[in-house]
DNA sequence: GCCAACGTTGGC
DNA sequence: GCCAACGTTGGC
């Protein structure tokens, strides 16, 4: 199977990319996840070495801040069967779980973040999800050649 | 199965 | 904080 290639977003109010960092081997669950589009990318099509741009939303500037990768294919998601979080669900069968989760680890920092803003004005990017209106998904595909269009703006090392 | 009401997301 | 977009829910 050919490499594919994601965005994902967090708040960095909740979880930000220097968060990732800190973490044992920079890496944890993509968890929290409630919305069934985006269920059905971590659970069926994320493989292991699949290269993710990581977004910052609600926050100035909103922006790609750098890439991590996929190192653990899709798992249930144990949040939703703590009743403590926030991403508790009472109506997900156990014995059949309605969220998943992958893993994902830190690869690299941009040397300088790719604004939305920028990219909205790049034809480079044109008709891709995260710029279009009421793109709200908060994992994404994105194409070989926007990615590799975005980490050449970053400055990928 | 339709669709109005409602809730959430997330850019502005 | 506002509100457009859009996903989900539930009455019929």
């Amino acid at each position: 199977m050919p490499k594919r290639y994601w965005l994902m977003k967090t708040e960095p109010n909740v979880f930000s990319f220097d968060d990732l960092q800190k973490l044992p081997n920079k890496t944890t669950a993509w968890d929290g996840v409630r919305n069934y589009k985006a269920r059905s990318f971590l659970r069926d099509a994320m493989q292991v070495g699949d290269e993710v741009l990581f977004y910052h939303s609600r926050v100035e500037p909103m922006a790609i801040v750098g890439t991590a990768r996929v190192t653990r294919t899709g798992y249930p998601d144990k949040t939703q069967f703590d009743k403590q979080s926030k991403y508790y669900d009472a109506d997900s069968p156990p014995d059949k779980p309605r969220w998943f989760v992958v893993d994902v680890q830190y690869v690299s920092t941009f040397k300088r973040p790719v604004t939305l803003r920028e990219l909205k004005e790049r034809p480079e990017v044109d008709g891709m999800m995260l710029i279009k209106r009421g793109a709200r998904l908060s994992v994404q595909p994105v194409s070989a050649e926007h990615f590799a269009f975005i980490t050449k703006l970053g400055g990928k090392a």
